[in-house]
DNA sequence: CTGAGTGCAAAGGCTTTGCACCCGT
DNA sequence: ACGGGTGCAAAGCCTTTGCACTCAG
């Protein structure tokens, strides 16, 4: 844990990884603003990319989505929400429904010291169910 | 994928895998099931417990909670439900609410081909949560 | 006897980290 | 010039997998 006084720069790196995501335009994983922005940068080493991303994280300026198995997908909407993980190609689609703050109220009146919830839909994305529907 | 007509057996192994998740008392890792049944069996691999869990979820006998980070957890409880994972100590533990099937319902309305979801609280364990009030 | 299951060890995928240097403030 | 940030490469953690052997049915 750092100190609360800790600053945090700001290097031409965090905000390529920043933009990277904020018009990624879906949910990327590290590797992928990785390789993006290599195309620009050939000199960005993918361990920058996770601290960055992990910074980005922590300053509340994007979302991090883990789905169980495979690469951790980010999000450049910061703001809770649902997601939906697609069983056939893995991708993170977002949910349009509102965040329910009354599950937290529900779990408090349980007796649990609850935060917060994320909720993961299972199915199919939409451009696969459109395929699977053919 | 197998074919469905692939058979199951019943190995000393797959056995012990399954009473090991079922007496745990908690949401156990495939470490811990590994250690647990090294005492009795110290011929066991690690191998052997992650196939045995991977089959036994298969099979529907277990469940399994993908948490964002740190190793898989166990279910002895193959039901979907709800669980919570502590920011403290990392426990998971299930939480006393019914499956909301009726979210399927509204996601599915809402254009999106869903086969379920799944809930994951954060915040305290009740263990944490005591000692924190302390 | 057949092929599912096993132990072992190596490899795999994703992520983190130690180190020396660099650069924002 | 201080200390956060970087590139590089190695290590780490959890999990999967190839192989030859074993054992359940």
């Amino acid at each position: 844990m750092k100190p609360a006084t800790s600053q945090f720069r700001n290097s031409k790196q965090r905000q390529r990884v920043l933009d990277t995501v904020a018009h990624a335009g879906f949910h990327p994983t590290a590797d992928w603003v990785y390789q993006q922005i290599r195309l620009e940068d050939p000199n960005i080493s993918l361990g920058t990319v996770y601290r960055n991303l992990d910074v980005l994280y922590q300053m509340g300026k994007i979302g991090r989505v883990g789905v169980g198995d495979g690469p951790e997908a980010f999000d450049a909407n910061p703001m809770p929400h649902y997601h939906l993980i697609c069983r056939e190609c893995g991708r993170v689609e977002d949910m349009p429904m509102p965040y329910m703050t009354e599950l937290d109220r529900q779990a408090q009146q349980a007796g649990f010291s609850v935060t917060g919830h994320r909720i993961l839909f299972e199915g199919l994305c939409e451009e696969c169910a459109k395929r699977t529907r053919q």
